[in-house]
DNA sequence: TCGATCACG
DNA sequence: ACGTACGTGATCGAC
């Protein structure tokens, strides 16, 4: 049977634009557009098998069919020129495939497909419209199938009549209806003021079209909606009216000359030379395309080790090889070992741990650090093998690094989805493997090793690809003398792990239980009936229903109880102090005495964390089960749990030392302000100095409210300020947060300056980086919407100093571990808090680290103003301070 | 599974 | 005019 794909060109190649980072090949020639869309086609052809295909484009002035709406389109972004010079690349690219590609004068691609969609219909061919666009699913019918494309390019979801009335309890040209109602602000089509898909949906399925809800708008529930509606009549006709795809373009195209037959390997595989894409080669045939039949590459082949067939494979353990330790579970204190998948050039191996652990030669090898290893993930590797007494040494190449430094965006890679990018084996997700939530369970043996041994063949294929792609985002040093190293460290920090007083934390436990039973008590009887004090819902049904008390903040699900909001409701019902310190005491007790509790481990009586070291946008780490950087301290009940966290050694101390103000010292030095260098330099108090700025008073005029305020302003400027952000944090107005920040700016003129060439050099480059060279790509930094726009330029600003922090005392860690090791001393690195370290300390080593921890943190990295660390050390983490 | 809330830097 | 502070993770209730 026939089947016929339609490709809406500009949209894949903007989808897939914005989706990659920013390729380009040694020549400079932007390629993340061509690649995306080059892994779209793949994909449809291997998946679809369609027997006619072409790809539409827009062309030429698109001729204004709504002559009343002038400003159609008229709100979308300029085309940026990294996009438009990808467009030839694109049109050659199909024609290296062999896909007949269509524009025609003064229409979109949109209006042709939707014409071809039409004659299909009548004729009853099988079609798939392929695009990122939904307002095509207006083109949906029992014949026509809509495929959009998902996170960028990379997956298609396929909608049928029946999917859209699943998704959208909508017949699919009622899809028109919802974009006349809603509005669409890519497109320039207005909608109706205040009303978006929830409400749009809901009037339609009330009245079904956008005309039936306008001649019964005195039905309509909600006065605001009611007026709405009546005001923008002409506007929600216009709107359906500008969403409608026109299916009647002068399209003169035989669709028997889209027939396809292949493509010839010869000239696409020389198009991805010219474009760099080395990863793609392998994907296609090079020979000419024959009877259909699938010509691949030579099957995937691997070897099981047994006890009895060892000894024989022992010379095929090389140097380097790609190392894979399978595991069963996600938290590697925990996890048992399935085994190892080993490749190289010509071998793929499996070894059983059970094998693996009685085979001399491997252990041997696998312990000797002048053979060198390439892993996914090589701090899990070295822990989770700890824990069994194995030792792994000689990583020299880790791809989850490696493919976290060059897309921080997407947070903790997985192999499967590395391998996709880089490497030609196909590795199956492990949920895929061992099922999940509640459907996991450890496969048979034989699913398992395949696993585990493509995985290594697919660490083997990618390094190569990686490695290039670092060195032209020269990070090369970033991975190899800083996130390399790092894991390490970390590892022993995990390995090590700190010890915590369960009985000082059940000790508190029994004293939150009967504060917390007090107040529920007296909760119940302020509110004159009992609820779930947890439930935002039914608290708020107390608070607003009840009690009759002002709204004024509301979430998307109703009005909001957070704690900002109950502070300023105090005043009016002694239920609300009440409540709080029930919240506040209830989240000690659930997350810090029963969460805490929990993850003691069984066998070494510690808590061991997870660090995180690919998660954030930033590069700073992330810390989980438990996660011991969100340990309380500012209040002072919450900060009694520290004291639970002690040495784990007799008479030793816990020793903590933070840095002061590191993120803007960092703005000092990136951004050269004067008179920020000149205020670190003197050793002033930063905020009580801004405030002496920004009020224009002396150093003794500054009244404590001035220093708090200017405090607010510090932080503000480095999350990339806003007079809004900054009015809701001081509780001031708007007027007067933009006053403050006006003369913030006025004398520190150099901040200024480099907020300004900041967010402009993202919007050329469409990235930021920090001063050791990490990357943050910042998709929406040329976005016609504006909360998406502003959103990525507060990133801009903030990212390049909370990354460069992060690379600060990353730097810190491994020369701390260093000086440790060289010095032969005892102490131990624990915790890293962002910008704290902790350490357990013998008592003797006390005076020693005192001054070297400081010493090793200030000279980390040697910037325009010096960098100070503080030290405190007691008993506990409670006494550290 | 998601949103609200709140703990940290 | 637009509607927000930057970066995380754990727990709970509601669906």
């Amino acid at each position: 049977m026939s089947h016929f794909v339609l490709i809406d060109g500009n949209s894949i190649a903007n989808r897939a634009f914005y989706a990659l980072p920013l390729l380009s090949t040694s020549a400079g020639l932007h390629t993340n557009a061509v690649l995306g869309f080059t892994t779209m086609l793949l994909k449809v052809l291997e998946e679809m098998k369609p027997t006619h295909i072409m790809v539409a484009f827009d062309a030429g002035k698109v001729v204004f069919r709504h002559s009343e709406y002038a400003d159609y389109k008229g709100g979308r972004a300029k085309t940026p020129p990294e996009l438009s010079e990808q467009f030839p690349l694109i049109r050659e690219l199909l024609d290296a495939f062999s896909i007949k590609r269509f524009e025609l004068e003064g229409y979109e691609a949109d209006d042709i497909i939707g014409t071809l969609t039409k004659t299909a219909d009548e004729q009853d061919w099988k079609t798939t419209v392929i695009t990122g666009d939904k307002d095509m699913l207006q083109l949906v019918s029992e014949h026509v199938s809509v495929a959009l494309t998902r996170k960028g390019v990379s997956e298609i979801e396929l909608y049928t009549p029946q999917e859209i009335q699943e998704k959208y309890g909508l017949k699919p040209l009622q899809i028109i209806d919802l974009k006349g109602l809603m509005g669409d602000t890519s497109d320039n089509i207005p909608g109706v003021p205040g009303v978006g898909e929830k409400t749009a949906l809901k009037l339609l399925h009330e009245y079904g079209s956008v005309e039936e809800v306008l001649e019964n708008i005195d039905r309509v529930s909600g006065k605001k909606l009611q007026e709405n509606l009546r005001e923008n009549v002409d506007k929600a006709k216009m709107s359906k009216e500008l969403a409608t795809i026109l299916r009647e373009a002068p399209v003169e195209l035989d669709v028997q000359e889209t027939g396809y037959t292949g493509y010839d390997g010869v000239t696409l595989s020389d198009f991805f030379k010219k474009m760099e894409f080395k990863s793609l080669l392998s994907k296609i045939k090079v020979e000419a395309p024959d009877d259909g039949q699938a010509a691949n590459a030579a099957p995937f082949q691997y070897e099981v080790i047994s006890a009895e067939n060892a000894e024989k494979y022992a010379d095929k353990l090389t140097s380097p090889m790609a190392v894979y330790v399978e595991m069963d579970g996600d938290n590697y204190h925990h996890s048992p070992i399935v085994g190892f998948g080993l490749s190289a050039d010509d071998v793929n191996l499996f070894v059983p741990w059970d094998v693996a652990k009685e085979w001399k030669a491997f252990c041997q090898w696998l312990a000797d650090g002048s053979q060198e290893k390439w892993t996914f993930d090589g701090k899990r590797d070295t822990v989770g093998l700890a824990w069994h007494e194995l030792d792994i040494k000689g990583i020299n190449f880790d791809v989850y690094l490696a493919s976290y430094l060059l897309n921080a965006t997407e947070s903790n890679p997985t192999l499967d989805s590395i391998a996709s990018q880089y490497a030609q084996v196909r590795v199956r997700s492990d949920e895929e493997v061992y099922g999940k939530g509640a459907k996991r369970l450890l496969p048979e043996m034989d699913v398992l090793s395949e696993h585990a041994a493509h995985k290594a063949a697919a660490i083997w294929q990618s390094v190569p690809v990686l490695r290039e792609q670092l060195t032209e985002n020269q990070m090369n040093e970033l991975l190899n003398d800083l996130e390399a190293p790092l894991s390490m460290v970390l590892a022993l920090m995990e390995k090590q792990g700190i010890k915590v007083n369960r009985d000082r934390l059940t000790q508190m436990g029994v004293e939150l239980d009967a504060k917390l039973e007090e107040l529920t008590k007296q909760i119940y009887e302020l509110a004159g009936t009992t609820f779930n004090i947890n439930s935002p819902k039914q608290l708020g049904e107390i608070l607003f229903d009840v009690l009759d008390l002002p709204v004024l903040k509301k979430t998307k699900t109703g009005p909001s109880t957070s704690a900002d909001v109950l502070e300023k409701l105090a005043p009016y019902h002694p239920i609300i102090d009440a409540i709080l310190i029930f919240r506040q005491l209830g989240k000690l007790r659930s997350t810090y005495i029963e969460g805490l509790t929990k993850e003691i481990h069984s066998q070494s009586s510690k808590v061991h964390t997870l660090y995180n070291q690919a998660t954030t946008a930033t590069g700073r780490l992330s810390s989980t089960e438990p996660n011991l950087q969100n340990i309380p301290i500012r209040m002072e009940e919450g900060r009694k749990i520290r004291e639970a966290f002690i040495p784990s050694e007799e008479g030793w101390y816990m020793l903590a030392a933070d840095y002061s103000q590191i993120e803007l010292r960092i703005l000092a030095h990136i951004s050269g302000d004067e008179n920020l260098i000149d205020a670190f330099r003197n050793g002033m108090d930063i905020h009580t100095r801004t405030a002496m700025d920004v009020f224009g008073v002396s150093e003794e005029q500054v009244t404590s409210l001035m220093r708090r305020q200017a405090k607010a302003v510090n932080f503000g400027i480095v999350y990339g300020i806003s007079d809004y952000g900054l009015s809701q944090n001081l509780n001031i107005t708007r007027k007067e947060a933009g006053d403050f920040i006006e003369r913030y700016f006025s004398v520190f003129a150099g901040v200024k300056q480099w907020m300004e060439d900041i967010v402009k050099q993202a919007k050329q480059d469409g990235f930021v980086t920090t001063l050791l060279h990490r990357r943050r790509y910042l998709p929406d930094i040329r976005s016609s919407n504006f909360n998406l726009r502003s959103f990525a330029e507060r990133t801009a600003m903030n990212t390049p100093i909370q990354g460069t922090a992060a690379d600060v005392i990353k730097l810190a860690m491994i020369r701390m571990q260093e000086a440790l090791q060289e010095k032969g001393l005892k102490s131990r690195m624990l915790l890293q808090v962002h910008d704290e370290l902790v350490f357990e300390v013998p008592q003797d080593e006390l005076e020693t680290m005192k001054n070297l921890v400081p010493e090793v943190m200030e000279s980390a990295l040697e910037l325009q103003v010096p960098l100070k660390a503080d030290v405190n050390f007691g008993h506990s983490w409670y006494d550290a301070k």
